[in-house]
DNA sequence: ATATTATTCAACTATATGGTTGAATATTCA
DNA sequence: TGAATATTCAACCATATAGTTGAATAATAT
C-alpha cells in the first residue's frame, strides 16, 4: 500500500523536471511509443526510458506493449490528485483576491 | 531572469517533500516564526531552516524579520503558477469524465 | 534459426538533496 | 557591554537523481 503522501511525493517529483513535463505535454495530445518520444530529445534512449519509469511510478503515464513497441499514454488520475492538493490553496487565494477587490471598491467611493 | 520552466521546477520540487507540504499547510492557517515551525518536527533547527530556503527559492513563502524572529508566511503567487500548469490537464480529464457520463447515459436507455 | 528493431537493465559517474554538528551573525535584554 | 535568543552558514555524510555506455531481453521479419 502506497501512502497518499508518498503518492504526492512521486507526482510532484515527476513534475519537477522539464523533460518529464514536456513528455506529458506531448503524449497528452497523442499516445506515442517510447522510441517516438525519445527522438524529441538529445538524450539517450535509456535516459528517456528512465524518465518514463519515473512518470510510471507516479502513475502519470501507462505503458502498454503493442507489438515490439511500448505505447505510452497519460493517465490523468494522478494529476487529479495533484490538482486536488492545490485546490485547497486555490480557495485561499481566491478569498484573498475577493478581499482585495472588496477593499478596492470601497476605496473608490 | 528566472525562466518560467525553472520556476515550475522549483515549485514542484518544493511540493515533492512531505515536510515542506506540512509547513505550507501550517503557515497557510497562521504565519509562524522559523522557531515555531521547527518545534513541530523531529528535525534540527538548521534542517527546517533549509526546507524554508527551498520554499523561498520557489517563492512559496516569504520571510520577514520581526525583532529577532523571522516570520514566515505563504505567498500564494507561486502556487497559482502550479495550479495554472495543472489547469490544462484539468480540462482534459473533465472532458474525459464528460464523455464517460455521456456514454453511461446512452447505455441506460 | 538468425538478424533486426524496440526497449530495459546493470554498472558506473557526477551532481543534488536532506540531514547532521558546530561556528557565525543579528537582535534584544539586563 | 555582555549574555541570551533566533536564525543562518559551512563543512561534512549518506542517499537519490539524471545522465552515460554496453549487455540483455522481447517481438518481428527473413
Amino acid at each position: 500500500m502506497v501512502e497518499y503522501s508518498e503518492r504526492l511525493d512521486h507526482i510532484f517529483a515527476s513534475l519537477a523536471d522539464p523533460t518529464r513535463r514536456d513528455i506529458l505535454r506531448r503524449i497528452s495530445r497523442k499516445e506515442l511509443s517510447v522510441g517516438e518520444i525519445a527522438k524529441s530529445y538529445e538524450l539517450t534512449f535509456a535516459a528517456v526510458s528512465k524518465h518514463l519509469q519515473v512518470l510510471e511510478r507516479a502513475k502519470l503515464v501507462k505503458k502498454e506493449r503493442r507489438g515490439r513497441e511500448q505505447v505510452v499514454r497519460v493517465s490523468l488520475r494522478a494529476l487529479g490528485e495533484a490538482d486536488r492538493y492545490l485546490e485547497r490553496y486555490r480557495v485561499l487565494w481566491e478569498e484573498r483576491l475577493d478581499r482585495l477587490e472588496e477593499y478596492l471598491s470601497k476605496e473608490n467611493k
